[in-house]
DNA sequence: CAATAAACTTGACAGCGTCAAGTTACTGGG
DNA sequence: CCCAGTAACTTGACGCTGTCAAGTTTATTG
């Protein structure tokens, strides 16, 4: 099978994807270029177009990428806090705003309008199993029509964490997570 | 005075504002290059740079311009609104809604991380004047920290807002702003 | 073992931001 | 009224970028 290496690199599209990632962390999402990630592999610089056709979908990649780092951080948080609704809900919005502060470049480019491409299926897929996790944790306090819940919350969280990584002023708050969970008490939020 | 046009063109730095809003709107703010802001506004690609000493000085005053729209919005969606707390609370966010759909590109830059200088006066005295006008419509709610109830206001419609726009699948709905008012409903607001 | 396909390299092209130097046009002091 | 002086703008160049075309190396497969 093709489990092995391929010809020459050795899983090139994955070392690109890595040393994307890399320098999106280090230098922004502007700094990210094709020529670069593949220096950064020790490959020439056209070598990336036989895995990533353009740019975009290099962008694509890595941010299917974060979208799996992104759920990771969700499920450490959820599993590290007692394990009631609430509590559950609550650390999926800490796992996630965690994420957020700790990999800005890469959340930017995730819900930015066109650093990728949405059609794109393992984007959909790692976007869809984050979005699961959100649904789960919205599931006890679910009325008529789960998705007003799902939404809430998600709004909710993601408006606060963009807002703290946007150098907005509220960069300098003493203790984000402190001021997330006073902001979360305005939610409604009631088990069924 | 100086109120006259300047020597040669006639007020350059605004054509390459509103060209740059123009661009961003068109093709997306990757798209905007000083290039073709100088070509829009008919002169060489050299000439911005008396008024813009970096591409990222252009970048931040297209986002003041566009946080002076935004307040714009905000302010004709208040304006229309019945006079009471609430439906001015619901209105401001029904602009910032309204004004991040029809503005998606500029809205990214806004709220992006790494699309402009943070420090730059013009851009913090528009940006405020957007802040201060989430607090005016807080204000009525507001418990101990008023702080803590404009974060929760602006969180949830950011987050709302930012997720309409960022092809995430919610950009299908039917009815986003009737979507919004359900959501909000799980606002725990209440004047004092 | 030879043919084929895949992975990668080299080279080229236009477009980009930015710097340096030169040119034009307005302004203010004599 | 004219003549510096200065601000606005142009021209040209540099290195970096994404992308395409063609050639070279390597692995797989019949």
């Amino acid at each position: 099978m093709a489990e092995g290496k391929p010809h020459h690199h050795g899983n090139l599209r994955a070392a690109l994807v890595e040393a994307g990632v890399a320098l999106v962390h280090r230098d922004g999402p502007d700094a990210l270029s094709i020529r670069k990630v593949a220096a950064a592999a020790g490959v020439s610089h056209a070598a990336p177009a036989h895995h990533f056709p353009s740019l975009l979908h290099l962008r694509t990649a890595i941010v299917a990428e974060g979208y799996r780092r992104f759920t990771a951080s969700m499920e450490t948080a959820i599993a590290e806090a007692p394990n009631t609704p609430r509590d559950a809900a609550l650390g999926a919005c800490l796992g996630y705003l965690r994420f957020a502060r700790a990999n800005s470049g890469l959340f930017d480019m995730m819900f930015g309008t066109t650093d990728c491409i949405h059609d794109d299926p393992d984007l959909r897929e790692t976007a869809d199993a984050s979005y699961a996790v959100l649904a789960r944790i919205s599931a006890p306090f679910a009325g008529a029509d789960p998705v007003d819940t799902e939404l809430a919350i998600w709004s909710m969280i993601h408006g606060f964490a963009s807002l703290a990584i946007s150098g907005n002023g509220m960069h300098d708050a003493p203790d984000l997570e402190e001021l997330f969970l006073r902001i979360f008490e305005a939610l409604d939020l009631s088990a069924r």
